[in-house]
DNA sequence: CGGGATTCATCATAATTTCCAATACTGGAC
DNA sequence: GTCCAGTATTGGAAATTATGATGAATCCCG
């Protein structure tokens, strides 16, 4: 029994799909489908059902998946020890971060980390923060950065940092060369804001409330980059974390000015499951986004070649430089 | 990784021998050299040092191993799950025996063991019960089958069977005709005796010394076979229990004669560790090993091809009809 | 009800891995 | 030193595995 086919039939599993297993672990679809193929034979018991569209666990299959993730984690455990006395690190971390911690920040990051852990197999996924969670409870990913970290339950977090809000205005708006505003200034602006599901928008909200500012909002997006570019084309202001503009305060798109009186800051958070050790190599990333980032790296002025991933709901990039399977599956969107 | 190569380093390790693990799974020494290699050069860690002779663990092959060990049998017990679903048996049971439980004995059982359960993989060995604690206690084996056996520490125990003991005399001896004997009539008359390390022999020694009856010990064996072959030849009377004599009973080569007074008897168990929880086959194996055995198979009346094995330290038996591989280990002894 | 799109199984082929037997090597015993 | 038992290595054969193409089943959406 091939553990790697058992590592195949856990994500096929967990994803409900044999192709998205296949891409995941970078083998043709029809390989995966071998894979199972080839455990049913040995066990001798159909694991799957694919008479219908998502496909479905038997309970056979059900009772092998709940047994082996354990034991698949255990023998990671293991290796992980074993590599541990030699001081090396490998194997495998996969983050799963909201849009908004944004890729420009993480890039700087990840570039270290391969550096410095060469071994190390990172996976880093980009989504909606719910489905952050999502991933953290069904134990598809290692890591989590999310805003206003959820810390109970079965989650754990670890605090990253405090990302200090901005209003946000078009260059060419009339706060624009303020270095800073108080935020009665806000009241009756055009608000281009966050949707109502995430956190940071009613954090937002109740800021305001606070400030007794209301403010009109015109236009709701899930995602910061959505914001931006309705900011920019003059839609209205947003109120955002700093971070996340850099590139356009650089091109000078975008103008960010602080908000006087209380401190607007966003706190960004590692979460993790609660009770689950994370593997070295998942602390030692833990550990480098701790460190201080290196300076921005130089933008590189290419004119936004390929207007910047408006990511929809499930535009979730890899950051790996690994070699994509040429499968057959590999179809250009 | 595969798990069969992670079995096999598991048994290198339990053995300190890359020849003896290849030959319990069924491959040859060079393949079993392999598997190990392949393995260290995936970790990355050298597992086994192989400078000296016996060979040892390096720091990080004992970490694997000890992790391993606990997984693979995770990975049994799910397989064992899921096949139960279907109320199917598999895997595989390896049972320790002491010689005296005997070949003849345990035939019918393993006959009809194989019959019942065929996907089954049954190993039985027979050997000293010191090694067969030994294998227990290493793990190395999922079932005992001793004398008065031992229940408490590590070891539990299911009772099996007590077997009558009886006086064993050559056919022509006086005493050869009687129906019963009193213990009395031992007195004096010279005797083949276990070996003092074996509990049967303590226990014989005690049950005489209650009877006030001293006997003359003019040999010692530890094992039946021995014993029986020196009383055929008229070397003195021996104590055995009589289900190790059916074949020597019906050729009309010794006799056995119940002795008066006290109910002279053997207890057998069914030893395994105890908290270690039975696969579903080994417990169908004790199940059957309570169902009253067929009528002794029809001693076939082969003028004894072969001495019967006169079983040394290591005369282990496998009652397997296993294709052995033809390996160049496979040196006729 | 019927395209159109996905998703999975199957097949032949190609690449890889695994296995074995024979042979070379090595540490330990004498 | 020589032998012996046990392990590594080698080369070629056999088994396994991966792949892209193709085809069938299912789902989605009107």
């Amino acid at each position: 029994m091939h553990l790697r086919n058992v590592e195949i039939f856990c994500d096929v599993a967990a994803r409900r799909s044999f192709s998205k297993a296949a891409e995941v672990h970078d083998v043709s679809q029809s390989s995966a489908s071998q894979a199972v193929q080839h455990l049913e034979e040995k066990l001798g018991v159909r694991l799957i059902d694919r008479s219908q569209r998502p496909l479905e666990l038997t309970p056979a299959g059900q009772l092998f998946y709940d047994g082996c993730r354990d034991l698949l984690d255990g023998f990671r455990r293991v290796e992980d020890r074993v590599l541990g006395l030699r001081d090396r690190v490998r194997g495998r971390v996969r983050v799963a971060a909201i849009y908004s911690v944004g890729l420009l920040q993480m890039d700087d990051h990840v570039r270290r980390f391969r550096e410095r852990y060469p071994e190390v197999e990172l996976r880093l996924d980009f989504l909606h923060p719910d489905e952050v969670y999502a991933r953290i409870s069904g134990d598809e990913c290692d890591i989590g950065l999310v805003s206003f970290p959820r810390d109970g339950g079965d989650f754990a977090c670890i605090p990253w940092q405090d990302q200090p809000m901005a209003l946000v205005v078009p260059a060419a708006h009339k706060l624009a060369r303020r270095r800073t505003v108080p935020a009665e200034k806000f009241a009756g602006e055009k608000f281009v804001a966050f949707t109502g599901e995430l956190t940071i928008r009613r954090s937002i909200d109740r800021w305001l409330k606070e400030a007794r500012v209301e403010v009109n909002v015109v236009h709701e997006f899930d995602n910061v980059e959505n914001i931006k570019r309705a900011v920019e084309i003059g839609a209205g202001v947003a109120i955002l974390p700093i971070p996340t503009l850099t590139r356009e305060l650089e091109m000078g798109t975008l103008s960010a000015v602080r908000i006087e009186g209380r401190n607007w800051t966003r706190p960004l958070g590692i979460v993790h499951r609660r009770h689950k050790t994370l593997s070295t190599a998942a602390s030692k990333f833990v550990e480098l986004l701790h460190e201080p980032a290196e300076s921005v790296p130089a933008i590189r002025t290419l004119p936004a070649s390929g207007s910047p991933s408006s990511a929809g709901k499930n535009g979730n990039e890899n950051g790996t430089g690994r070699r994509r399977p040429r499968t057959s599956a590999g179809r250009a969107k």
